[in-house]
DNA sequence: TCCATTCGATACAGAAATGTATCGGATACA
DNA sequence: TGTATCCGATACATTTCTGTATCGAATGGA
C-alpha cells in the first residue's frame, strides 16, 4: 500500500516490479497522456495485475511523481555530465552542440515532461519539486558559463550568469513546444542552437 | 448530436446554451485540468445537464477543440489589433511592452491552452490546427518587425524577420512554463521583456 | 531446508462516467 | 395564434475504474 514506514524487507522482486511499472507507465503516458490513462493500463502493460500497483503505489499520481522524478535526475546529471567535462578554455558553442543533444533526445520523455508540467501547475507541491529540478538543470548551465566568460562574454541585457541560465532554459521550453507540435528533431535542434547562439553570443552583425 | 449537417434552424436559445458550455468549460478546464473534468462536471458548473451537453457536442474533445479555437482567434486578434496600430516609427520596444501585456494577461488561459497543447502533441489533426494559430500569431509579429527595420535592425543569427518573429514566440513560450510553475505574472512579463530585448535588440553592451 | 514475512493475483463491491432513448416544454415561422 | 420542429431534462442500461480483502506463492534469513 506504499504506507509510511513500508516494508522491512525490500525485496529483490519488489524493486524489480516497480521498476516494471514504471517503465510501463512511461510507455503508456507518453502514448495516450497522464490525463487519459487507468491505474489498470498501466497494470496491463507492464503484465501485472492492480494488486501489483497498489501493493506499490496508493495513485498514479505517486507513481508519476516517481517516474517524472527518476527521468528528471537521469537528465540533469546528463546535461550537468555533459557540460562539467568541458575544458575551460572550449568555447560555448560547443557546449552548446552538446547539451542541446542531450536535451532534445528523446520526444517521448518530452511529452511525459509537458505532461507533468501542467500537472505540477494545478499542485503547488508537485510545482515545488519541479522547479527544484529546473534550478539544478540551470546551475549546471550557469557553472558552465561561468568557465567560459573572458572567453565567450555574456549580453548584458541578460544580466549574469544566472540570467543567461535562466535564458537558456527559457529557449529550450520554447522551443520543446514547436518541437512537440511539429515533431521534427533535427529542425528543433538546429533551431534552439540558433537561438542559444544569438543569446549567448555578440550579435554584433545586423541586416535591415 | 452535433452531427454532419446539424440542426437546420439554429435557434437563440442554442447559440446561448452552447456558450455558456464553453465559458463553464473554461473554467472547470483552468481548474482542475482537462484531462481530469468529466463531461457531467462541466455540465454541472454551466448548469446544464448532460442532454443539453450530447445536444451540442459529440465529445469533450470537440468541445474542447472549440473553446480552445475561439479564445485563441480573440487573443490572435488582440495581439494583432496591438501591434498594427503602431505607427512605424515607434520603436521595437514599445511594442514588446504592449505584445506582453497582452500574452501574459491571464493565467488561467495559460493553464488552458498548456492542456490543449499537451492534447495536440498527440492528435495530429489537432496539432495542425494549434500550429495554423501559431502562424497566424508569428504572422502579426513579423509584420510588426518589418515595418521595424531600419529603426532596430534584427540579428544576424535569427535571420531574417520571420525567424525573429519564431524566436519571439519561443520566448514567449519559454517564460510561460516558468509562469505555470511559480504563478508570478509581474515577473513573467518582466523577463519576457528582457529575452525579447536581448533577442531583437543589439546586445553590443557585454560584461565578463 | 524450514519458516516467518512479503508480494502480487483474484474476487468482490461500490462508485463514477458514458451514451441513448424518450418526453415535455420552448421556439421560430406562417 | 397555431404548429411543426427543436432543445434540453430525465431515466436507464452499460461500461469502466477504483479500492479493499483475501489467499497462495515467492522470498530471504536461520
Amino acid at each position: 500500500m506504499a504506507v509510511d514506514g513500508g516494508p522491512q524487507r525490500v525485496t529483490r522482486r519488489r524493486v524489480q516490479t516497480r521498476a516494471r511499472l514504471l517503465d510501463a507507465a512511461f510507455t503508456v503516458f507518453a502514448a495516450k497522456g497522464f490525463g487519459r490513462v487507468s491505474i489498470e493500463e498501466v497494470c496491463e502493460a507492464a503484465g501485472f495485475s492492480r494488486g501489483a500497483f497498489y501493493s506499490n503505489f496508493a495513485t498514479l499520481d505517486e507513481l508519476f511523481f516517481a517516474l517524472y522524478r527518476d527521468r528528471a535526475d537521469l537528465i540533469a546529471r546528463q546535461v550537468a555530465d555533459a557540460l562539467a567535462g568541458d575544458a575551460p578554455d572550449l568555447d560555448v558553442p560547443a557546449s552548446v552542440d552538446r547539451v542541446t543533444d542531450v536535451l532534445l533526445l528523446d520526444v517521448d520523455w518530452l511529452l511525459v515532461k509537458s505532461d507533468f508540467l501542467v500537472h505540477a501547475a494545478r499542485d503547488p507541491a508537485v510545482a515545488e519539486a519541479l522547479l527544484d529540478h529546473r534550478a539544478r538543470l540551470r546551475q549546471a548551465i550557469a557553472d558552465r558559463l561561468a568557465r567560459a566568460r573572458g572567453h565567450t562574454p555574456i549580453p548584458a541585457v541578460l544580466g549574469d550568469v544566472d540570467g543567461a541560465a535562466h535564458a537558456v532554459v527559457a529557449a529550450y521550453d520554447g522551443v520543446t513546444v514547436q518541437l512537440l507540435l511539429d515533431k521534427d528533431v533535427d529542425r528543433a535542434r538546429a533551431w534552439l542552437k540558433q537561438l542559444l547562439t544569438a543569446l549567448l553570443t555578440d550579435g554584433s552583425t545586423r541586416f535591415g
